[in-house]
DNA sequence: TCTGGGGTCCTAGGACCC
DNA sequence: TCTGGGGTCCTAGGACCC
């Protein structure tokens, strides 16, 4: 999907339309209907907090605001942007909706996420470009939004091309295009090579997906390893058999929180015993409406200095409820430094499974004993 | 004025078992 | 006296994605 939270906001609010818009932050004003019927909207300059973006718009993007900035650095870039509060029961159903209406032409779907999904057309008869347009069409239909869709041997190449002519576009690449469509790209182009690897390739001389490709594969294996260096050569070469994945279950539930400021575990006690208590009790409530149990409970902290620790605690039997979750996570906490202020609190549930009967339990500890 | 929240996957070491 | 090899589970951290 384009620029897919922003585009549902601007059905929302369709005076916006072709201006720089911002959604996210925590607390942002919800636009205000004014007397004269017009609409008051909060600006990027008056931000104030720990916020980012989430999805601007693409005059947004065209001014330097890319989702994961810091709200208060993309006001210095564009400070008269229109800045909306996310509305993510919105976006859900939005995502329902494109998603029913991809299904309906091709029933083979990976779901990749909100605004993203992998279809596997090759059954069809249907001309490529004839039935890119009819997907396109539906998700209009459903939804008002427009989408970029990637046609290609794999997924791969897929995700790599939707993104070349976003947006409302569509791209059809075949292997003999690599070269000319692919090669020239920056590495960081490719799903799975993100910012990290970018620098390392950088320092090797390697910038874009053609020169990767020129590298040799022992080159890469040498700096990155077997399995990541094997694997940065096939992708080079356009080079991918990883087959749809149509129905997968959750790993893991988890619940987070940054905090507005920093806070220290003994003058902030309460409050964050008070936010402890909240995230355990958040994802109890996910467990049970998702219909699971977790084994194992983990925390996650991050320091004023940004850097994170986790710890992980598993039980002897899978749990969902808020105090055995709480009972869990505390003893997690126990194992971790409090000396250093804290920014953010975590807590994950993973291990998941069916929650697990109470005489199944008995009948389980009753067949531990030896004898 | 640094840097959200919800996820997945990978690696690597240690415990433990046969 | 100097000690295998394979497998699984658990833990911690990190890269990456949407």
């Amino acid at each position: 999907m384009d620029a897919f939270f922003a585009s549902v906001e601007l059905l929302h609010y369709p005076v916006l339309r072709g201006r720089a818009v911002v959604v996210g932050g925590r607390g942002v004003m919800q636009p205000q209907c004014q007397p004269d019927g017009s609409w008051r909207f909060a600006r990027l300059r008056d931000y104030v907090g720990r916020g980012v973006v989430t999805t601007s718009t693409y005059e947004a993007r065209a001014m330097g605001v890319f989702s994961g900035m810091g709200l208060m650095k993309s006001a210095r870039l564009a400070p008269d942007a229109i800045l909306l509060p996310a509305n993510f029961d919105a976006y859900r159903d939005f995502s329902r909706r494109f998603k029913v209406a991809v299904a309906s032409i091709a029933s083979k779907i990976e779901d990749r996420g909100i605004d993203e999904v992998y279809v596997d057309l090759s059954d069809t008869t249907e001309e490529t470009n004839v039935l890119a347009t009819r997907i396109k069409k539906a998700v209009f239909d459903a939804t008002g939004l427009t989408c970029s869709i990637g046609i290609s041997p794999n997924k791969l190449l897929s995700k790599i091309c939707s993104d070349l002519e976003k947006p409302d576009g569509i791209t059809i690449l075949a292997m003999a295009d690599i070269p000319t469509r692919i090669w020239p790209l920056p590495v960081k182009k490719v799903n799975g090579i993100g910012p990290k690897s970018t620098g390392k390739l950088a320092r090797l001389g390697i910038n874009t997906i053609g020169e990767l490709a020129a590298t040799p594969v022992e080159v890469l294996v040498k700096h990155f390893g077997r399995s990541a260096g094997v694997w940065l050569n096939a992708a080079a070469h356009g080079l991918d058999d990883r087959p749809l994945v149509i129905d997968s279950e959750p790993k893991s539930i988890s619940r987070e929180s940054t905090f507005e400021r920093d806070l220290d575990a003994r003058k902030d006690k309460a409050e964050l015993a008070d936010i402890f208590t909240s995230l355990c009790m958040r994802v109890a409530d996910d467990l049970k409406c998702k219909g699971y149990a977790s084994k194992t409970i983990g925390i996650k902290l991050r320091y004023a200095d940004f850097r994170a620790v986790t710890r992980d605690l598993t039980l002897p039997v899978r749990v969902s409820d808020g105090a055995a979750i709480r009972k869990a996570a505390g003893a997690c906490l126990k194992r971790v430094s409090l000396a250093q202020r804290i920014r953010l609190l975590g807590v994950r549930a993973s291990g998941l499974g069916p929650v697990e009967e109470e005489h199944l339990i008995t009948d389980s500890v009753q067949s531990e004993l030896p004898f």
